[in-house]
DNA sequence: AAGCTCGTTGCACATATGTGCAGACGAAAG
DNA sequence: CTTTCGTCTGCACATATGTGCAACGAGCTT
């Protein structure tokens, strides 16, 4: 009975959809012709939105769209999502909206028979809270990079990311248990001929959408990276011998894009960009000026075809 | 500056559309934003609705779709859209329910570079009424049968049903000026010689979607056609004697779907079934039981591949 | 310049919508 | 059969949203 009052549920939530977007008639009408009480019809067209029954999209006239995105598209080369954002909204507020508008954007890229890769990180954590639901078949996400460190297991930050990203689009989700650094290359190289790993570094090759913040840290807000305890001083000051200016899913790379003879991206857990790049949809969600550098190398290492963006820090991007 | 007063509103209107729907911001807090007023926004927001900057979709999961819509689908092979609407519900009502939900249905269905044509009656002027602005380009409105009759030119009413279709979609918009009925046969094939006619025909034969309702004589609210003094005594006799059930866009049929021998036929400016079932995608819009005939009749002459119609007659139509 | 039309604005009010809460219900556990 | 727990319901209230109206201002006509 369970099942059927559930589809009951949904059948009664599809009805006052249609009525409601479709018809417009007012909540007090659909509760007469759903023999329920108003407040009831609104739950259930709440419920009717979350749960993916009702799509709402935003769609610049492809015409004349914000020349903002077509400068950045014209000088990058990437498709711009411009999020506006007042300029005085604090960083947290900001990454908050930014993520929230990314997750809703993001929900036409997905579907059945698809793959996502998703890395983990602060503004990654921040758009699986504000997903939506929408019913896929036969599709999944996987764990971009190793999320466990000395001191943590990482896994409950990661995982519950995974597994946010996993129920909202009904997709089977694949983990990735490796440390997000090793200390030893070595210890990488052979583990990747483990078969269990290689499965996963096998889904990894064919996903079809990788979604990823960027690693900054210069940033307001440091990384979860640089500040959850996966690197050490030493790591740090290699990182700056080598002149990183941020990473991508803990894969490093420099200002004018590069990231060959890093050293600490032969520890890395994370895809190389080369591999990213073939990717045919690459996701990046930034927000705050303080990821401009490792904005701008991101982009010079193109390793993204997607950019979804505050409206301040786009700004910053075009000028000089 | 009309222009860039205009492009200024829509670029408001975008951004309140963004801040209210993929950022959940209240209108207040939206008008804070823009600097102005709340009720502004509300209407700003109208605006974008409207004017199809803002899309909003229900979708029946396709797992488990409205069971009627499947049955109907396997019985009649055609794709169901079935419109919620209660048993009580007035004729007129029901009527203009199924339009509104047949409007926005139809959103998607046409895109730019397209050619849609359409018929004209209660129906289908009723559809008209609720379209929602899309943006297209290239894509244009093809008249599939004449207006004008003895009595009137037809014209205003096929027009302007035809004019609402053209700008709802920013189409061009092809008329047809011909009588909905030749009294004679011969006059038709002479006419359909003339280049100017020829040219609406090839238009014609390249459409893309065809949009029509169904004609029924004994519809409670009997069809635009059959009471509009397009047809006199003789004809209606002569249409019993042939058995006919109903018409698609003033082309006749009978219970079986046969259409052949059916002399009216000769002197009607639609288009052949035949060379209407060449069309990829022919949307039929019904709305109540009296046209259930017709409606039967039309499926088995295989004349749609998608049919909108309200949920109490869906299911007298799959009664017996 | 005065008079006109048309479109916009914010206000004030009428409606429509969202939500905390207490009670009702049903399934599972005891 | 009772208890417990979780879910659903409608009520009442707090908010959020839609809209008639009067005022305003930009262009145009006379």
């Amino acid at each position: 009975m369970a099942d059927t009052a559930g589809a009951e549920k949904e059948r009664d939530a599809l009805r006052a959809a249609h009525l409601y977007y479709l018809q417009d008639l007012t909540m007090e009408a659909i509760a007469t012709e759903l023999h329920t009480s108003r407040s009831s019809v609104s739950r259930l067209l709440g419920y009717a939105r979350d749960t993916g029954l009702v799509e709402i999209q935003v769609k610049s006239p492809l015409d004349r769209l914000s020349s903002l995105q077509e400068r950045i598209r014209v000088k990058h080369g990437v498709t711009a999502h411009v999020v506006p954002v007042p300029d005085s909204t604090a960083e947290v507020d900001r990454l908050e909206r930014v993520a929230m508008s990314a997750a809703r954007i993001l929900g036409p890229f997905f579907d059945s028979n698809m793959t996502m890769g998703i890395a983990w990180g602060s503004t990654l954590s921040a758009v699986s809270r504000h997903l939506q639901e929408k019913v896929t078949h036969n599709s999944q996400i996987v764990q971009l990079n190793g999320a466990s460190n000395a001191r943590t297991t990482g896994i409950g930050y990661a995982s519950e990311i995974m597994s946010r990203f996993g129920t909202a689009f009904g997709a089977y989700v694949q983990q990735f248990p490796v440390p997000a650094f090793f200390d030893d290359p070595r210890t990488k190289e052979v583990l990747w001929r483990e078969r269990s790993i290689r499965r996963v570094l096998e889904i990894q090759k064919h996903m079809d959408i990788a979604l990823f913040g960027l690693g900054s840290a210069y940033a307001d807000v440091p990384s979860h990276v640089y500040v959850g305890g996966y690197l050490d001083d030493d790591d740090f000051q290699q990182l700056g011998r080598s002149q990183v200016v941020g990473d991508v899913a803990t894969v490093f790379y420099r200002a004018d894009g590069s990231s060959e003879d890093i050293p600490m991206n032969a520890r890395s857990s994370g895809p190389s960009l080369e591999w990213l790049r073939k990717v045919s949809r690459r996701v990046c969600v930034v927000s705050g000026r303080s990821k401009l550098p490792a904005l701008r190398g991101a982009l010079a290492a193109g390793v993204m075809t997607d950019l979804i963006i505050d409206e301040t820090t786009a700004h910053s991007l075009l000028e000089d």
